[in-house]
DNA sequence: TTAGCATACTGGTTAATACCAGTTCTATTA
DNA sequence: TAATAGAACTGGTATTAACCAGTATGCTAA
């Protein structure tokens, strides 16, 4: 047994802990509604004070992988709720978890100034230029939605076809390229009716319905960086989240 | 200056000061963007001590009040990013938030047997008898959608009309009532089309859009306790959640 | 004047320790 | 036998003490 943690890693000791124990799970060697060792046992087994312990702990509570009961232990919450945690995923990723190849037509990359709103949502000056994005997204190479993305980039930035088309993601664009990372989303969602030509894109009947995803786009600093509108059509697509109640 | 922190008190000190700096916020004190004061000084200031303040504000960071910045500081979140963290909310809550005046019209109580599929999510026994509770929501006294929850109860255990009349919300039910704190839900969100009934209850055309929310509500001890489907006028309701990168 | 480095701030990680507060079970007592 | 007190577990809160790792700034040397 002993010692898989390395007090020399780069990576800290709780996270290193917190792997171990996910990669428990993961491996289904503890079970849903196991109690896992207590903080005290670990904290001999593996030699790491109880605070880091606790802070292993923490984590993974966070993500939804544990619960604690006061007085009776920690435990592995069942299956379904180890996944999603409302995690912030671009298109791309989302359509793979859902086992979908994702894929895109792109329609138009160009410099705009956005209407006085979609201005104010992205807190930048009136008059300012933002970068549009029209897609056609396709799951399994048939069209899931449309999407038209607003991008609020530095002076000397831009995105280029090239960009979209060797990622696919513009999230990644946005990392990789502008060190952009999207960590929070407000987001909301609608019913509305398809009009003619986003019935043509689609391929379906005018007057169909259509789910609207809004979405408005933080970076690391808390700083708007993306609002986007997504429609999809309502015969391919269901929207997943999960919700926690506020603690105290 | 001094304490503000009464160490007798049965509120642990970690959340008298979030409480401290959550009102200080709230009362725009401490403005947007600005930077609180550091670890160290509030650890002087109120004599406490450093960990105990770094829990504070660990739990304000998640609620989205402050972020961190490695090296710089702590800072209040901007405004938008302070509502929400995409929380459980019963309807009523959810409508009062958006200002509207929330009621119903309680369609039927009854005990029934599930569906084999809305067994298996709420976890019990093909053939175990659930309440289901059909009503009709209102915003400020008109038609918003329809309701149809379904509740796993302990034998001996019910709701009745009186209990639904008098507090409005299933989950101040459940949790003054039989003990069950509704803490995590699932949920899905689509659109579909109204069937004739649905469009009489709703006093909209056959045919009109819906959006369908789903959900399944978990307890403290991560057990399913309600599977309930929302239908909403598409012209009367948005859903607004907030997504968060996973981190690392 | 400017490049670069030292310094003094920030938050991030880890340890050792203590006691409080629920839960469970056992051994004692009525 | 049954109720009860208490021991022995669980996680929850709090303190003290270091040191590491980013960031900003001002001083120094080129």
């Amino acid at each position: 047994m002993s010692s898989l943690i390395d007090p020399d890693s780069s990576t800290p000791k709780y996270m290193q802990l917190a792997n171990f124990i996910k990669q428990q799970i993961d491996s289904e060697v503890w079970l849903p509604r196991q109690m896992i060792p207590s903080e005290r046992q670990l904290e001999s087994q593996y030699s790491v004070s109880r605070p880091t312990i606790r802070q292993a702990i923490d984590y993974l509570e966070r993500l939804g992988y544990l619960y604690r009961e006061h007085g009776r232990g920690t435990f592995v919450s069942p299956r379904k709720l180890q996944k999603g945690m409302q995690e912030l995923t671009s298109f791309s990723e989302d359509l793979q978890q859902r086992g979908l190849q994702p894929g895109q037509i792109i329609r138009s990359i160009a410099w705009v100034t956005p209407s006085e709103n979609i201005a104010r949502r992205l807190e930048i000056p009136a008059g300012t230029q933002v970068m549009q994005i029209d897609r056609i997204r396709l799951g399994d190479e048939s069209p899931i939605g449309l999407q038209t993305s607003f991008v609020a980039l530095a002076p000397g930035e831009e995105i280029t076809q090239a960009d979209l088309e060797k990622s696919g993601s513009l999230y990644r664009i946005l990392e990789d390229k502008f060190n952009q990372i999207p960590t929070e989303a407000d987001e909301t969602l609608e019913t509305t009716l398809a009009t003619v030509e986003e019935a043509v894109l689609l391929h379906i009947k005018p007057d169909a319905p259509l789910l609207l995803n809004e979405r408005l786009t933080y970076n690391q600093y808390r700083r708007p960086i993306e609002f986007v509108k997504i429609l999809y059509r309502w015969d391919r697509y269901r929207y997943v989240t999960r919700l926690a109640r506020k603690s105290s």
